[in-house]
DNA sequence: TCTAAAATTTAGCCTTGGCTAAACTGGAGC
DNA sequence: GCTCCAGTTTAGCCAAGGCTAAATTTTAGA
């Protein structure tokens, strides 16, 4: 009986590990393209408002995903660096999943942003066989 | 470039309306299965305290989904049902598309209570063309 | 070098959604 | 009709993630 009610605990961890997900997804992103990241480009591209951003980050420190100095650069701990790798390739193949399918590319963006946190490993694989054919 | 970060305040949105998704739908299987949807079951069904779901059920009630008057049943608005509705097409096609995809139903069940909600009509569409095949 | 602008942090506010403890109420059953 | 118990509500706590205003630090440029 209280199994029935699973699925939605596993919603509301999905929803704890999200803001994790994109955020080590971002810093990584930065770092890449612009040689650091800064918490200024962060919260830009999230479209929040830098003390928004910090308060994230903090918390991403505490939970040793990502390591900074005051005023300084942020970066992804080895742990942070995994999560990171792996969230990008979870949301490339929800990415790219939609798109062969026929979802328009702009509109596969925004759903893949949201879906990508609620798909579990044995549908990834799904999926993934599936964009190889 | 502020266009870059549409799809983040999308999906801050989208989690707002998750909750009163997911709540209609539960009210409305209730109100099918038992006659009546009480606070006990709700609470039950989502695995959270009744306290907890009373205080969900107080705002769904501010934005007008439902109706109910102290220690008695709650009732979905005109608007509540038409949500529920359409939140529990969107949640039958998504689970119905991972299963024929060859997604386990007990996983199927678990991803699709949380993608649901990140699947635009666009996409909806799409996926509903592919299960009819 | 010094100063002003930009970046970052801190303080303090709000809402949502978790919880436990405790109070209250309606109704079932004696 | 009364009692008591299950169901509901209230009070009060917490964390996360949103905001603005203000303080602080870094850095760029004159
Ligand atoms: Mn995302
Ligand atoms: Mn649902
Ligand atoms: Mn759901
Ligand atoms: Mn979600």
């Amino acid at each position: 009986m209280r199994v029935k009610s699973r699925k939605f605990t596993q919603l509301r961890n999905a929803h704890h590990r999200e803001k994790a997900e994109d955020y080590v997804e971002m810093i990584q992103d930065l770092a890449d393209q612009q040689g650091e990241a800064r918490l200024t480009d962060v919260a830009k591209r999230f479209g929040v408002s830098t003390v928004t951003a910090h308060k994230i980050l903090f918390r991403l420190q505490r939970e040793k995903w990502i390591t900074s100095k005051p005023y300084r650069a942020i970066f992804l701990t080895p742990r942070g660096k995994r999560l990171a790798m792996e969230s990008k390739r979870r949301h490339k193949i929800v990415y790219q999943f939609l798109k062969k399918i026929g979802v328009p590319e702009e509109i596969a963006q925004i759903d893949a942003e949201g879906m990508e946190h609620h798909v579990s490993s044995e549908t990834l694989k799904i999926l993934r066989r599936r964009l190889k054919k």
